[in-house]
DNA sequence: TCTGGGGTCCTAGGACCC
DNA sequence: TCTGGGGTCCTAGGACCC
């Protein structure tokens, strides 16, 4: 029996997830904004309509939202992760088995269910529970390798009389729709990839497809070579179906609300990244034995440039906060060059072992003992308890917040705060 | 004035070893 | 004087994704 995969896929997932609880923006043209109001990461049909970017400036959208009626929102994670996850459970309702994929979309094994209802039936059934349980609206593209489900899901999502679902398992049809997808659009092809395959004479899916792939893998790679299996109905992407693979690195990193130009601003936002990302390895489980901190003024910016980062080997794995922190602002400072306004900073941990994995350093000052492990456990349950950021380290109160995000435009957290639960009025 | 953040995988090249 | 070839590990950087 061959292998059935579905892919399901919020269309414009923030904006849908603000349309929701919002009931002003249905029918408008609404932008979900990146971090500091930056620019345009989720638009919806009509704001395309009205020719929004991915990835557009919103200060180049002043015009459209004085006179065209469009609507920008503030990017509300607590938000989308909670609506994330009620789509995620709904979906867990319907298939034997569900991978997340990303915030808005989860890969489905749906091998041997057409003995009990069509695949398109299935799919037909899970647009209508995700859109009465949550309200979102979904598309959902069923087919033979991952790379065809996310083919599938293109085509429902491009032509209206699908209605939002395609099945896409017989071959013909796989061909008739790659015939009229220009590379590009195909999953793993990304613009560097495409240009040179073009140039090539590969200009369709279903040339792609129709390569050899050996060739193919002599003149681009692996990575490639295995799309060209996927389009032909073999699937390759295993890894990515692994349940619950364990990350290999945490990154946090955010642009400045404004740019940052003192030293101690620049350690108390490199601590409240340094916080962050140690609470999320515990979250994972997991020490890490390499930690990095980068910093940058903007690439936009007049004048010199300066971007740069340094790594270290942890003298130990650890996921304790304090040791995370204090190695990342001994690197901050040695990365800090005065006179520069900083738009950004972050770090990133790596390397990560199972705690307890690895000897500790009988000599070091913290030890990661059972002691300091309670403590960062108990700081955890705080935190969550009581609200993010509860408990704090003393360097993240520096008396200067500029450098934090700017988010204008925020929705109320209607899903995840008590004060914040929408109210229907009679 | 204002241009995101968080990930993955693969490859090439250098250091080092035998 | 002559100075190989194969393996591993690490890191930086490229390409992709949402």
């Amino acid at each position: 029996m061959p292998q059935i995969f579905a892919l399901a896929d919020v269309n414009a997932m923030y904006c849908a997830c603000e349309s929701v609880f919002d009931p002003r923006l249905r029918g408008r043209a609404v932008v979900v904004a990146s971090n500091n109001d930056g620019c345009a990461v989720a638009r919806n049909q009509q704001a395309k309509a009205l020719g929004v970017k991915m990835g557009q400036p919103i200060f180049e959208l002043k015009d459209l939202m004085e006179n065209h009626g469009l609507v920008v929102c503030s990017s509300n994670y607590a938000l989308y992760g909670d609506m994330s996850f009620r789509f995620m459970q709904v979906l867990a309702e319907c298939a034997p088995r569900v991978i997340p994929y990303s915030i808005d979309e989860a890969f489905m094994d749906l091998t041997g269910i057409n003995t009990v209802v069509s695949f398109e039936d299935f799919g037909v059934q899970v647009k209508a529970k995700v859109a009465q349980w949550t309200g979102l609206p979904i598309c959902v593209g069923i087919s033979t390798s991952p790379t065809l489900s996310k083919l599938a899901n293109h085509g429902a999502k491009k032509y209206p009389a699908t209605k939002g679902v395609v099945d896409l398992t017989d071959r013909d049809r796989q061909r008739k729709l790659l015939s009229l997808v220009p590379v590009s659009e195909i999953w793993g092809i990304g613009s560097r990839i495409s240009k040179r395959l073009e140039e090539l004479g590969i200009k369709n899916g279903l040339q792609l497809a129709d390569a050899d792939p050996k060739w193919i893998r002599k003149h681009f790679s692996v990575v490639v070579e295995r799309t060209v299996r996927e389009l032909n109905g073999i699937p390759c992407h295993d890894d990515l179906l692994e349940v619950g693979a364990a990350k290999k690195q945490i990154l946090t990193s955010k642009s400045f609300g404004t740019p940052v130009t003192q030293l101690a601003t620049m350690l108390a936002a490199v601590t409240t990244h340094a916080t962050r990302a140690a609470e999320k390895l515990r979250g994972e489980r997991r020490e890490a034995g390499f930690l990095s901190v980068f910093m940058s003024t903007s690439r936009y910016a007049d004048g010199e440039r300066y971007a740069n980062q340094q790594g270290l080997t942890l003298p130990f794995p650890t996921a304790d906060t304090r040791e995370i922190v204090r190695h990342a602002v001994k690197l901050a400072r040695t990365l800090w060059r005065d006179g520069y306004r900083y738009n950004k900073a972050g770090i990133m941990l790596s390397d990560f072992r199972e705690p307890g994995a690895c000897q500790s350093d009988f000599f070091n000052p913290i030890e990661d003992t059972d002691r300091a492990k309670g403590l960062m456990s108990t700081l955890d349950r705080i935190n969550s308890i009581s609200g993010k950021g509860s408990v704090k380290f003393g360097r993240e109160f520096h008396k200067d917040r500029s450098w934090q995000m700017r988010r204008g435009n925020l929705s109320p957290a209607y899903t995840t705060r008590w004060a914040d639960i929408p109210v229907v009025k009679c």
